[in-house]
DNA sequence: TTGAAAGCGGTACCAC
DNA sequence: GTGGTACCGCTTTCAA
């Protein structure tokens, strides 16, 4: 067993308060006392105090918590997720915090217990399923927390973008082109349901936030094109990864009437449709895919896609956690998006 | 304030313990009771048990840490190192286990400080700088840990891979296109020495495991085929990105004899390498340029590289430290590599 | 099934 | 500059 700070005060012949002034405030004790307990401290094996016990007495952790739906290691899988970590950690490293990444599972009262036990002094949500539920929990922890979804209530922190506003400028584009016979695609359009076309009667329905706003904007560029909701394909991937969007996508050429085009709620989703409908050298007419972040790898692909900054989205997220602004307003920052037009989208064929 | 346990088991007229038990062991006590407990925790606003109570009282966290060198947000810098971190992840949330990412400051005290500190129960330590420092710090505390470094103690978890061997070989594919002049690209060769070629007597003199093995490895491969060591030229980076990369090669070119070929330590080094060496579309002799790790953006590249299992690694490294084998040996494991040739190698030049 | 009491390892306020 | 002394909030034997 390790010696404990009181182990030490009795060796040394002081008092716990003095041992522990040793470690935390240098300026406390005589310089020679402060060199002589921690020689012993050294001789003992002692190797400071316990950062659990520390934390317990002081309040706080050191730590900023990150909260991702779905499994961790899909945190890695998609480049966006780990730009705005980057950006997070950058904030965090800033303020001398480490990052806790906290998986969420699935089911609610797991997701409940996860952020209950997590030791953190506040949390950064990034794309949380329940986000009500989740949200209440740390309300409940009296924790603070900077959410990046899409319906902030007026007192929280939040960052983000106008997710439906951009995703209408990416349909607004492709109408333009012509396009009248598009497919969405977004992953867990609605719970369970099965790769592929789907049908949902109103966007509403949508669970995950993000998705419902993203379809809800390529939805009212549509309907301003005379292309109503009904008339539109959506298609839902399991994941959201390259893989999934490909899986998505599989069965559109063989309807009746294909798509022009598909609009994607992310880069990864959309990344996968193009390994479907535009693998390399085909010949022939093609689908007009876009995408959503622009993520490195969009660029290589010639994806058009709506641009969102991932580190600064990160980084203001960790940096509203760490210094919440006096006034509310300043507890909201909007950030910029560009439609990015690329060789994936074109004019739409005649039919 | 929130309420505490206490003021619930108050409120209820029971126990403590009895709350607690609650929470934690629902099997102790009647439904109803239990019932009863939850219902006034609820209404009086409790969250339920204290996370870092629980833990310092329980004996553990719930976490685990890796350990970066450098900054934080330089560990999402490097697509290798988020593969490593996804199989962490991976293994971490399978044993219900969170992920505690901690940036190691630069100077040996920092580093020291931010281990001392971290609430985990145990560490993956992912290329240390100060590693025998960093070591012995996890040592004092008495906790568990896995290194990846490349000189692992017989009584150490480590997972890795033959670093001077997989250099080897990569070098010994060039020695076999014929090339003899060539430059060694490494990050923090030397400490503090600036980006560009510098003058390294001794390959133990670098001070970083890794880079100096695989320095190594390619003079082994060299000096087989009659290059010494001293007439290598040796780049360095001032950090693992593409653009210092690029930055360390720049003055290649106008060297008096320019080397036909560039061996970095890195894929992201070597990416930056091609940057500027292998602009797309110049025209006449092309410097051959190889990487290491095989990073998806390799491929794209055409870089002729040494492949490693990035995800394995990082799957590998948790399951060891949340499982530790009984017998020593099966705490190390040595993982394959692959040379994997694309465009960006070729026959040297004639002289 | 429930309660009492003893910590887990420290920190910080306040006297001396 | 140093020591005394309450806690921080919870868990866990062990006895009732």
């Amino acid at each position: 067993m390790k010696p404990t700070l009181r182990a030490v005060a009795e060796a040394v012949g002081v008092s716990r308060s003095t041992v522990s002034n040793a470690y935390g405030r240098p300026d406390q004790l005589s310089p020679q006392l402060r060199q002589r307990i921690l020689e012993t401290a050294r001789q003992m094996g002692y190797p400071g105090p316990d950062p659990t016990a520390r934390s317990l007495r002081r309040g706080f952790v050191g730590a900023i918590g990150v909260l991702f739906t779905s499994r961790l290691s899909y945190a890695f899988t998609d480049p966006f997720a780990v730009r705005f970590l980057t950006g997070v950690a950058e904030a965090a490293e800033r303020h001398d915090s480490n990052l806790l990444l906290v998986p969420l599972p699935d089911d609610a009262v797991g997701a409940r217990t996860a952020v209950e036990n997590a030791a953190v002094d506040g949390f950064c949500v990034y794309c949380a399923g329940d986000e009500e539920g989740i949200l209440d929990t740390i309300r409940g922890r009296g924790l603070p927390f900077v959410t990046t979804s899409s319906r902030p209530r007026a007192d929280d922190l939040w960052v983000g973008i106008d997710e439906r506003a951009a995703a209408r400028s990416a349909a607004t584009h492709l109408t333009a082109l012509g396009h009248r016979r598009v497919a969405l695609l977004g992953h867990d359009v609605l719970p369970d349901a099965p790769a592929g076309p789907l049908r949902v009667d109103d966007v509403a329905d949508v669970p995950h936030p993000t998705t419902r706003d993203r379809l809800a904007g390529f939805a009212d560029a549509f309907a301003a094109a005379g292309v109503a909701w009904s008339d539109l394909t959506v298609l839902t991937a399991t994941d959201n990864t390259r893989v999934a969007g490909a899986a998505a996508v599989r069965s559109l050429p063989s309807l009746p009437e294909p798509p022009t085009a598909v609009l994607a709620c992310s880069d990864v989703l959309a990344l996968g449709a193009l390994d479907v409908l535009r693998p390399d050298g085909e010949p022939g007419p093609r689908v007009s895919v876009t995408g959503f972040d622009d993520i490195a790898e969009a660029e290589a692909a010639g994806l058009t896609t709506i641009r969102q900054p991932g580190e600064a989205k990160g980084r203001s997220a960790a940096t509203l956690l760490f210094d919440p602004p006096v006034d509310a307003a300043a507890g909201q920052i909007l950030l910029p998006t560009t439609l990015v037009v690329r060789s994936s989208s074109g004019p739409a064929p005649r039919s």
